[in-house]
DNA sequence: TTCACCTATCGTTAATCGACGATAGACTAT
DNA sequence: ATAGTCTATCGTCGATTAACGATAGGTGAA
């Protein structure tokens, strides 16, 4: 009867005797991707980049959230790497790491 | 005593008076990149893109997961658009949404 | 039809996230 | 020194994630 057509490589072409190495970049990648997986976080990287304002009072007034919660998204950005924060006097002046989002820019654009 | 300078435009260089708009991209990227925020799906995404394979069976052997598990990656894989899976018989061919991936950069690109 | 195979879904469990208020710490200015 | 301001952390709570095994559903072959 051959169904649909004898070779059906419509779809699945395998080829390459591949094995996926470790993937050190995907846990990188991850990490990186899960900082941004938040509008509330984008938003963050976005205020930063246009530059109104790095400071951390601003960026909650910015923001419909309360300031602790501000201040966690602040922290998982710092530890994804994507954000820097210098204390300034009695305040916190929260920068964006241009090399490490010029890392994630770059590790979504290879895939 | 002027402490460390008068100006103090080290970091923060406040101007413009946006309002940062509704941004309704942040939630496109959020999820976007909420999808590839898991090693595994990383991986997903690569096998696909390396055209190894596409039928769900073979991406379960190249994962140390339960065949339920690769399945639920899949889910959320096909849910942010970025995979698609056509049937194929008794099995399933999934294949990258190339227009999906492409968004998903130009995106993050735009930050 | 019936069987075997492939995939999706269900139900469960432990862990993590996201949000909040309250509080502690650090620094300035009075 | 003390009070006031700004930010980080703690503790809590509900919701969600990630993982698994077991099972249901669909398809092709015998």
């Amino acid at each position: 009867m051959e169904k649909k057509s004898s070779v059906k490589t419509q779809c699945c072409d395998n080829g390459q005797e591949l094995t996926l190495p470790d993937d050190a970049t995907a846990e990188d990648l991850s990490k990186l991707a899960w900082a941004i997986a938040h509008p509330a976080r984008i938003r963050i990287i976005r205020l930063l980049l246009m530059k109104k304002s790095c400071v951390c009072g601003e960026i909650v007034e910015e923001m419909p959230l309360a300031q602790s919660t501000v201040s966690q998204h602040l922290k998982i950005l710092k530890e994804s790497g994507l954000v820097e924060g210098e204390i300034d006097g009695p305040r916190v002046c929260y920068c964006i790491n241009k090399s490490a989002l010029k890392q994630l820019k770059r590790l979504v654009g290879a895939l």
